[in-house]
DNA sequence: GGGCATAAATAATGCGCATTATCATCTTGA
DNA sequence: TCAAGATGATAATGCGCATTATTTATGCCC
């Protein structure tokens, strides 16, 4: 039999008061016409210190107040498995910043699977009540889904960028335009000009993004796009000693182990004859002893980033009747981190032959 | 404005009936004296399904009902930072479970780090409520905590053996004994019989463990035993050479590569001079590529069955009023898993000196 | 036709808390 | 002197559910 804990009423009783006066005495802010005296509430927080009185969070959640507790919405299976690692880097971070914050984290794995997917249906939907707000991570997301997030107005926070939905989801993300651009200028800067691009061209936001700073900054240079399609790594190999590219931007999709190998087997090497920028972190577990350079998504830094502002986001949201004036604005709500670059071994200057011969 | 949710007040008025009516049918145990006919009940699910009503979790657990959440508390962080990564193979196990039982997950970071572990307090206690019941992961649990665990009839299951309390802790472990000695079987079987041990000798159950297997099998066979002091690793290469140890039994909390750079570096090779067989994964993230022979903790193995455990924990325990007799026996309580073998490169014969001159 | 099981359900209660409405007891000012 | 505030609290309510106690038919036997 689970031994009783103390309640707010053991409390008051101990200190002579009524359960409400506990309540105010606790949340401090006692609404307006409910006043507690400096000498009552002493008495009260003497009982609780005594009691070692701690709020039970369900009762907190049910009668509508916020429970401390963030919750984290994963597309795919949260954990590294079949060699590809999506979110450890940014659950680090998140379990970093709700130390800080003093929460706890709930995984809803209990939700739906739909073609390898979870899903927020009807009933996994219900469940995210459980936490006063929520982290949702992953690519797939549905639309409809996301809508009933807005109708709801629950609160939650998208790690990754999302433009849909009017602008209206909050998210923090990384600026893959700027980083990918910033690449195709280290390239320059050391001589190169016939530079490709190899990754998926999908609807997601990240391809679209690296894409767009591909884009954005060969065309600033006046330089021809190159496009490789590395559906067929022996093909794709070919393609490009056939171009003559003496770099190479690899989304991180793309396992670039395979790509150098393919140009090996040609006589191709890395990076003396071909520069390799690696544009974020591989997903792939296991790489071999490369270090590529390229750049970095601050996985765990925006883990950290998007539960603080779940976190504000919870708060303004508990006070919006007293507070009018939402102090969050757009830079709140929409935050892009810097990528930073990184130093490896898959970058040298373009091969003089090139240089003369542009 | 957080729109309305269905309760089982409005399934009630959509079929014709009381909320109480909704509750028995969803819980499906009616208790004695109460009866639904199939006629009503048809109705009742047939609302459930218009509705697409679905429990608020946090109703149903301050009502003393279940909420499937199950917590995981762990000792340390719970994500690898630091190059170190402790408890990643078991939440895979534990997600993947969670995944197949339907609960969600819930992390409690929320707990106050005392020396840099965490620990259930008073009010780090108090959530645990949160959840039907909690897997506890991590080696420096306090004493006074589990008594109070004990005392309050919490559901709760280890990770790792635990031999205090009378054995009235719950567990799902892993055979260090067996595995230990079996690995020294291995080296007899190649002609070793100068067998060291390296690792720590500390009061946790995995060294206990690994120890006691050790001892036994060296024993059985009227080996001496060779413990080796690695504080300093190039004194304990020292003593290995000085002993003329041919194998060595390391524990994964020591890192094998300081020791074979060590020995490397005074001429003697792995595996040709000596063989290393790994106790266990080990917890660096960041190895070299040596794969190391030993045996490997079934971690995922471990997490998963520690869930299932628990589940079937929480049911027992809704249900002891009615169903006196426990359906749990001690092999159910205490499971140690075996560990299997890992055949890496690390493993030779014995020198043939060692084995004219044993 | 009164007592009495049985069937089929509902009403009522409480979990622990936040919140709203309400109530006493003092001041004041006119 | 008495209504109008101000002060300091309490009582009451409801969150959504599980559970216990109670009620209302209906058939059946003697």
């Amino acid at each position: 039999m689970p031994r009783h804990r103390f309640t707010q009423a053991d409390v008051a009783a101990m200190a002579g008061v009524s359960q409400s006066t506990v309540s105010f005495v606790l949340n401090g802010n006692a609404p307006i016409g409910v006043r507690i005296s400096e000498e009552t509430r002493n008495r009260v927080l003497e009982a609780i210190r005594i009691t070692g009185y701690s709020a039970n969070p369900v009762a907190q959640r049910l009668a509508g107040g916020r429970n401390q507790i963030l919750g984290v919405f994963t597309y795919e299976k949260t954990f590294p498995r079949g060699g590809r690692d999506f979110y450890g880097g940014f659950l680090n971070g998140i379990e970093r910043a709700a130390e800080q914050l003093g929460v706890d984290m709930l995984l809803f794995t209990s939700a739906r699977v739909v073609d390898g997917r979870r899903r927020l249906t009807r009933d996994g939907w219900q469940r995210l009540g459980l936490a006063d707000g929520c982290l949702l991570l992953g690519q797939r997301e549905d639309q409809s889904e996301l809508q009933h997030l807005l109708d709801t107005n629950y609160p939650f926070v998208f790690i990754g960028k999302r433009v849909s939905e009017g602008g209206r989801l909050p998210y923090v993300g990384a600026d893959y335009v700027e980083a990918t651009a910033r690449q195709v200028g280290r390239l320059r800067a050391l001589g190169h000009t016939r530079i490709g691009y190899v990754g998926p061209q999908g609807a997601d936001q990240a391809s679209i993004d690296r894409i767009d700073g591909y884009t954005r900054a060969m065309r600033a240079d006046r330089l021809p796009l190159r496009f490789v399609d590395m559906h067929d790594a022996q093909a794709g190999a070919d393609e490009i000693v056939e171009r003559r590219l003496t770099a190479i931007l690899v989304a991180p999709e793309q396992s670039p182990d395979e790509i150098v190998d393919a140009l090996g087997q040609r006589g191709v090497r890395m990076p003396d004859d071909v520069s390799f920028l690696l544009l974020g972190q591989s997903h792939h577990l296991r790489q071999r002893d490369v270090s590529w350079s390229g750049f970095t998504v601050p996985r765990e830094e925006m883990g950290a980033r998007a539960l603080v502002l779940l976190s504000r986001i919870v708060d303004e949201d508990s006070r919006a009747a007293s507070d009018s004036r939402s102090r969050l604005d757009d830079a709140d709500l929409h935050q892009m981190l810097p990528c930073p670059d990184v130093d490896g071994t898959s970058l040298a200057p373009a091969p003089i032959s090139e240089r003369t011969h542009p």
